[in-house]
DNA sequence: GCCAACGTTGGC
DNA sequence: GCCAACGTTGGC
């Protein structure tokens, strides 16, 4: 039987069948009877396309394999279209979730990475073992587009022109390749790309123009099935609203004033008529070019509107105030998220009441998406329903051009509220619905703010967000092309990961490396979140949930961790460092100076050790990271000496799970934030001891090291409060020209430099350079950076060699400078000494 | 079109 | 559980 969209349930039950990701294998991909259905739509003619892109789409259908791009099409035609089942759209909107997952979970597989072989299509006419293969994007703002991977012979994947044309260097002429159709035009005029000039005088009238401008060939996506000029829409075409429609042609000047939600239909927008270059692109309609005007409600702000505008990427009509605006926000967001007015009880109350729907929900599925605390929710009407943020849609959901509802129905954005299904309801009915169901209100869930999603490793406030320069040296920068790097990691440069939001893996070495050390919560950056739904069975996360706490993470590990309470004093004598997770930190100078270096006489020697000396700095980091039962496990076993049992652990480690699942929860972040730095005001006052100075100033170092810690620091360089209380800043690469480095700064803010335990001589002209106290971060950075200029004097050795077996130990003068300029490498004491 | 980098996953 | 790898997507 030919699939067609109401197989939608059958695939369905195929997909149920699919084991999920357990059996990937060679069994049949669940989804494959869609396939027929794509090239049927394709070659019908029934999707908008330009007569190339029917040819294409034809020949994607015929001749050649089917190539994998449309693989994700299907996957979201589950998923947003609903094609798996009109039962999805049937349900009541709080029971669509529970099908959606449901499908969802299924679907999984589908979204699994694809095979590395997998989808690629042999394309000799790049050579031999060249192949390439087209992957439409699934979500997102710009779903539909499609991109062009190459595999070169070497197994090289080649993501752009650029890249495709330096792996060719010598190889061939791709002067004349087109990199998106994958073909040369030798001897052929090469199409024309109308772009750039074009595009931006286009954009400034119409967004829909540039749109069209600017996916070019990649108007086979997608979004050519929701254009408003599509002849397939049938009884929801344009034709069949004429109430709404504006088939003259209408010339005049956006009125970009105009925000009145009752404007009149015959003040509604004008648009200017559609360029003559214009007509030529986009698609005809019954042999007439699709060029006509038409009336959309804006998808941001919801005004009516008369035109073809549509947003950048054309998937929703966007009004030319909202296209002119330069808000970031998702054209949907008004009409979906609910938006706490921030002064209502329920924004005021930050407790979980544990008792309500959506808290239960979250306890017995702590896989799904956590649900906000009905307690908790904002109970102004105003904020919620389509037309949240205080406006109303000027026309009732039913209202809206039925070819709006069909463009949206393809959108990964698109929920319940916003279906079809519920265009029967009039304006005020809808927002009844949603404050009525509470679950399909709340913004949480991760189709709500995609915008956001990924923006959230970035608060775009602190000066890691704010600065712009990579460093060029750690380990994510070395990755990168620019810098000679082979871009796998993909990384931004860890000094400038924000350090409120970054991934706490992600931040510099000295912000911490481990996510559930016991001080975690102290770390900038958030736990690293746990994909486990793929992997992990249900049950065990389950086990532990049903009593508000996810043990999931409970390894023996972490056991031995988590019992450690902060907020009580140190077991006597213990000198680990206070508020760093140290698992995964490089050593400690304590512990190199027994750990990595044996000094002899006070003098180090250079150690034989290939992972000590060979290395290059972070490749020595690396070394140390997986050493951690050399860095941290010493202070782990300290630290749970203090152990005690304590319910906080347990809510942290809730918390945590909740992190991993809901980052999108804004307010649960916030609360997250909050409970993060008074904790380092307690972390302090572990370092308080009774011999302490006063509180003042402890409280002034203490800030002190909040704000180092919150600040960019020059790399491999990160800050430690000790007993004392000292602030300490340690340069932990042992690789670094200032290894075993301190700067020691006492409660006065006057600072001493050490090397190697060694004080810097007072009469260091270091000393000369920097202000006698440290008072801000930028005064440290400063000195740090200052420091940076100087490496550590390397001594001499002996005249009379040792033997061969025994190490080599320098030598240094009682008076060594330690510290010397970058191209001296011995100080003149030490030169003096040895008579040079 | 290209690059940056976010989010996810498979392998270990 | 960790993390290298990379598919993916936003920004310019």
């Amino acid at each position: 039987m030919e699939p067609t969209v109401s197989d939608g349930p059958r695939v369905e039950k195929d997909v149920e069948e699919q084991s999920t990701d357990e059996a990937p294998g060679p069994a049949p991909e669940p989804l494959e009877p869609l396939e027929p259905l794509a090239r049927e739509t394709s070659s019908s003619g029934l999707l908008c396309r330009t007569p190339d892109e029917a040819d294409e789409a034809n020949k994607v259908a015929g001749d050649e394999p089917p190539v994998d791009w449309f693989e994700p099409l299907e996957d979201d035609d589950y998923d947003e279209e609903s094609l798996a089942g009109e039962s999805e759209r049937s349900e009541s909107v709080a029971g669509s979730e529970t099908v959606c997952k449901r499908v969802y979970k299924f679907q999984r597989p589908r979204r699994k990475r694809s095979h590395p072989d997998e989808g690629w299509d042999e394309w000799p006419i790049l050579g031999d073992g060249w192949k390439r293969k087209e992957v439409v994007r699934r979500s997102g703002s710009s779903i539909g587009q499609k991109d062009v991977y190459y595999l070169s012979p070497r197994g090289e994947r080649v993501r752009s022109r650029v890249e495709l044309i330096s792996l060719m260097v010598g190889q061939q002429d791709m002067s004349t390749f087109d990199y998106k159709s994958g073909k040369f035009y030798e001897g052929e005029v090469q199409p024309v790309r109308i772009r750039h000039r074009a595009r931006r005088k286009i954009r400034e009238r119409s967004s829909s123009e540039s749109s069209w401008l600017e996916r070019g060939d990649g108007a086979d996506t997608p979004d050519s099935q929701h254009m408003p000029t599509n002849p397939s829409l049938g009884p929801t075409t344009l034709h069949s609203n004429p109430t709404n429609l504006s088939w003259h042609s209408t010339i005049g000047i956006p009125n970009k004033g105009s925000r009145n939600v009752d404007v009149p239909a015959q003040d509604r927008i004008k648009l200017p008529r559609p360029s003559s270059s214009r007509a030529l692109l986009l698609p005809s309609i019954n042999g007439e070019v699709g060029s006509e005007d038409s009336t959309l409600v804006c998808a941001r702000c919801g005004l009516s509107f008369t035109g073809t505008w549509y947003d950048k990427q054309r998937k929703r009509p966007c009004c030319p105030n909202c296209w002119a605006s330069k808000s970031k926000e998702h054209p949907l967001v008004r009409f979906r998220k609910w938006i706490p007015c921030g002064q209502c009880v329920g924004c005021h109350n930050t407790v979980n009441c544990g008792q309500c729907a959506n808290c239960k929900h979250g306890l017995q599925s702590p896989e799904s998406r956590k649900r906000l605390c009905r307690k908790r929710k904002c109970i102004c009407p105003i904020r919620k329903g389509p037309g949240g943020g205080g406006f109303v849609p000027q026309k009732p959901s039913n209202d809206i051009p039925d070819m709006y509802e069909d463009s949206v129905s393809l959108q990964s954005e698109v929920t319940d509220s916003q279906h079809p299904s519920l265009k029967s309801s009039d304006t005020e009915n809808f927002s009844v619905n949603v404050d009525v169901d509470d679950d399909d209100d709340m913004s949480t869930d991760d189709d709500d703010d995609w915008h956001k999603k990924r923006k959230r490793r970035s608060c775009g406030e602190c000066k890691a967000c704010l600065c712009r320069k990579d460093c060029g040296t750690c380990d994510f920068c070395v990755d990168k092309p620019k810098f000679g790097g082979s871009n796998k990691k993909r990384q931004k440069c860890r000094l400038r990961q924000c350090q409120r939001q970054a991934m706490r893996h992600l931040l510099p070495f000295q912000m911490g490396q481990g996510d559930h050390g016991p001080d975690s919560q102290l770390l900038p950056g958030r736990p690293r979140p746990h994909y486990t739904y793929s992997r992990k069975s249900l049950f065990k996360r389950n086990r532990g949930s049903q009593y508000g706490l996810d043990f999931t993470d409970n390894d023996e590990d972490d056991c031995n961790l988590k019992p450690i309470n902060w907020n009580s004093a140190p077991a006597s004598g213990s000198k680990y460092f206070c508020g760093l997770d140290v698992r995964n930190l490089p050593p400690s100078p304590q512990q190199l100076s027994s750990v990595d270096f044996t000094l002899l006489n006070g003098l180090p020697h250079i150690s034989s050790d290939p992972n000590n000396s060979e290395l290059d700095p972070l490749s020595r980091w690396d070394a140390a990271k997986s050493h951690p039962s050399r860095t941290s496990r010493r202070c782990v076993q300290e630290m749970d000496n203090d152990g005690d049992d304590d319910e906080d652990d347990d809510e942290d480690d809730d918390d945590g799970n909740d992190d991993d699942d809901d980052y999108d929860d804004e307010e649960e972040e916030g609360e997250d934030e909050e409970e993060e730095v008074p904790m380092i005001t307690q972390i302090f006052s572990l370092a308080e001891t009774p011999s302490g100075s006063g509180d003042d100033v402890e409280s002034q170092l203490t800030k002190l090291l909040q704000s180092l810690r919150s600040s960019a620091m020059p790399i491999l360089w990160y800050s430690i409060m000790v007993e004392g209380p000292q602030l300490q800043l340690v340069q932990c690469s042992k690789q670094s020209s200032l290894s075993d480095t301190i700067v020691l700064i006492d409660p006065g803010f006057c600072y001493q430099v050490t090397v190697q335990k060694q004080p810097l001589l007072p009469t260091h002209s270091l000393y000369d350079r920097y202000p006698a106290r440290l008072t801000s971060v930028t005064e440290v950075v400063d000195l740090l950076l200052g420091l940076e200029e100087y490496v550590v004097c390397q001594g001499l050795p002996p005249r009379e060699p040792l033997s061969k077996r025994n190490p080599i130990i320098l030598e240094r003068a009682s008076t060594c400078d330690f510290l010397v300029k970058r191209m001296v490498s011995v100080c003149t004491n030490c030169r003096a000494l040895q008579g040079l």
